[in-house]
DNA sequence: CTGTTAGCGCCTTCAT
DNA sequence: ATGAAGGCGCTAACAG
């Protein structure tokens, strides 16, 4: 337990007698002669030199740092953005300081994208909220790279990635037409959020253009936990009048709603069809297995890195903004009955 | 998109007249007179002022910083971590660096360790794995704190937080015995993983001495894979002498085993009883429900960060490595039938 | 290819 | 309570 200061350049030139500036090109992949070269590493070896990423990025005015930032709402979509956009930018030299805006107080929370900044990120790959989208506004402002990631801001001119979410409404409603169901109910999150929105218009108008109505007491749009959307499929399964055929709009919609729909006595697939969001191990292990839109997450968080690490490569380019979409999966199951007759 | 300079003290000084050290005091909560923090406060409002912490950092040898380190084998479970471990100290000012060693080459994982001590961080909480095991060690001799979570080794010197997983697998046994299972089958993890081996030794220790026996044809130690999981329970219960119930020893195991049992058309909780881990959503939204052993994860993300942030704040302190283990929770569902006959 | 020099922005004596 | 000066470890000129 020795807690001994750590090396620097002047061991190694205490060591070699080589000056700090050959040290230096030596670590950041200059030409230096073969001699040199070996009595540093042997130097660093025998010192357990490791470089000073402060110093250095003091110096160069460059962290090698981005920030992810997430909103209050978790939904283990979220966090295993992390893990995916470090993996990405790892192999570019790059590390990731994480700040969710979960907990806390409100000042605290305020001050997320401060606290990114006062560590000199070098960008920020966000799930933009309405408590930090006035800070994420100001930092791309100042120049700072940003990317949105799942949630979208219009007022936010940075690149962005996430789900085509209103092609995933639209093809739960398609499908569900497709099998002959015209009464229908939906259990959807608050307007604000840009998917829950998203997927909502998706869903409504091309049931509305397929002639299915949507009546407003089938209408349920919830916080995101899987209590609310328990208690809304409760409710909505007890209606005098009840729809035929359920969508639900993420995945803690989803396993509320499965839940209730299980809770309730009726059979799923058979009693009252329904298409779930995500949840795709859920959708598999139930039986009948659950009809559902699966969203390519890896593939978002990758790609919002990969935008990341272009932006900056290429510091000046002062490129459009890039919105991608990817698109949702239908991965169908037995929770859909035929009505056909 | 005007990419200015971030402001520095000078800039403060330029405006206000004052020294760097006033400004410096002023911002480490020194005294300062009214009219100076004034005139501070206002300046840096107007200039966007806001500290260089790798300026701070390396004047001050703290980076305010600690490392999470994640295993190659992702499970829902470690990224949450992240933000637990975030948010609990976010309010002590320290910031969270993620490095998980899932994908990359194996070169670029060996120095997972490298890069966060490279980072400067104060402190790592790490799920320990053959990989960065070594690394580890090293760092703790070095002095730097460390808390293993989730996983376990005993050849790291570091306080730990993990579920209680021996008593998790005598309580998963015990409670099929109390229903009179005598016939049983485990899936669990191969045995390097601490966490795999005292859950399976939980288990099997007390059926044992429970007379049940557990034949060696109804083990199954696999990857931790809901596909493996599947093939695995799709052998066990095609047995010719199947057994009544079911142990599965991770989220992942658990459900895979239950789509296979699904698939394979046997009833839960009627033809096969089961015991799972974890995969609460799932737990509640099948039916029967499912009985499982639930893991505090939150809690042990916090109980980690509190550690760590107690090993910051006295860094002289050389008390003991201590050892936290949270109990699990036993849900019960009616995955297991009751075979007192 | 190597060495000298001068900071990056901040904090900390030590004086005043 | 404030100011002047030096240096944390590293890198980017510029000479040689």
């Amino acid at each position: 337990v020795s807690s001994q200061q750590p090396a620097t350049y002047k061991d190694i030139q205490r060591l070699t007698g080589l000056s700090l500036a050959t040290i230096s090109k030596f670590y950041n992949g200059r030409n230096v002669l073969p001699n040199n070269r070996a009595a540093i590493e042997k130097a660093a070896e025998q010192l357990g030199y490791r470089v000073n990423t402060f110093a250095s990025s003091l110096r160069r005015g460059v962290s090698g740092t981005i920030g992810v930032l997430l909103p209050s709402l978790q939904n283990g979509f979220h966090p295993s953005v992390i893990v995916e956009v470090e993996k990405y930018l790892r192999n570019e030299g790059i590390s990731v300081i994480v700040t969710s805006e979960e907990g806390g107080d409100v000042s605290l929370v305020r001050d997320t994208v401060e606290l990114l900044l006062s560590r000199r990120v070098d960008g920020i790959i966000a799930v933009p909220s309405p408590s930090n989208l006035a800070a994420l506004v100001a930092a791309t402002q100042s120049g700072l790279p940003v990317v949105m990631i799942d949630w979208f801001s219009p007022e936010l001119d940075a690149d962005s990635v996430s789900l085509d979410n209103i092609d995933a409404g639209q093809v739960a409603a398609r499908h569900l037409a497709d099998h002959g169901h015209r009464e229908l109910g939906i259990v959807g999150g608050e307007s604000w959020i840009s998917t829950m929105q998203d997927r909502f218009e998706g869903f409504t108008s091309t049931a509305q253009s397929a002639g299915m109505g949507l009546r407003s007491e089938r209408i349920f749009r919830v916080p995101l936990t899987v209590d609310d959307a328990y208690a809304a499929t409760t409710r909505l399964l007890a209606l005098p009048d009840r729809p035929t055929a359920l969508f639900t709009c993420n995945h803690d919609l989803t396993v509320g709603a499965v839940t209730a729909i299980n809770d309730s006595g009726l059979r799923l697939g058979r009693d009252i069809s329904m298409v779930g969001f995500d949840a795709i191990e859920l959708a598999q292990a139930l039986r009948p297995k659950l009809t559902t839109i699966l969203q390519p997450a890896r593939e978002i968080a990758i790609e919002a890195a990969r935008m990341m690490s272009e932006r900056l490569r290429n510091p000046e380019a002062t490129a459009e903004r890039a919105i991608v979409r990817l698109p949702g999966r239908l991965v169908v199951g037995g929770s859909v009955a035929d009505r056909h007759d």
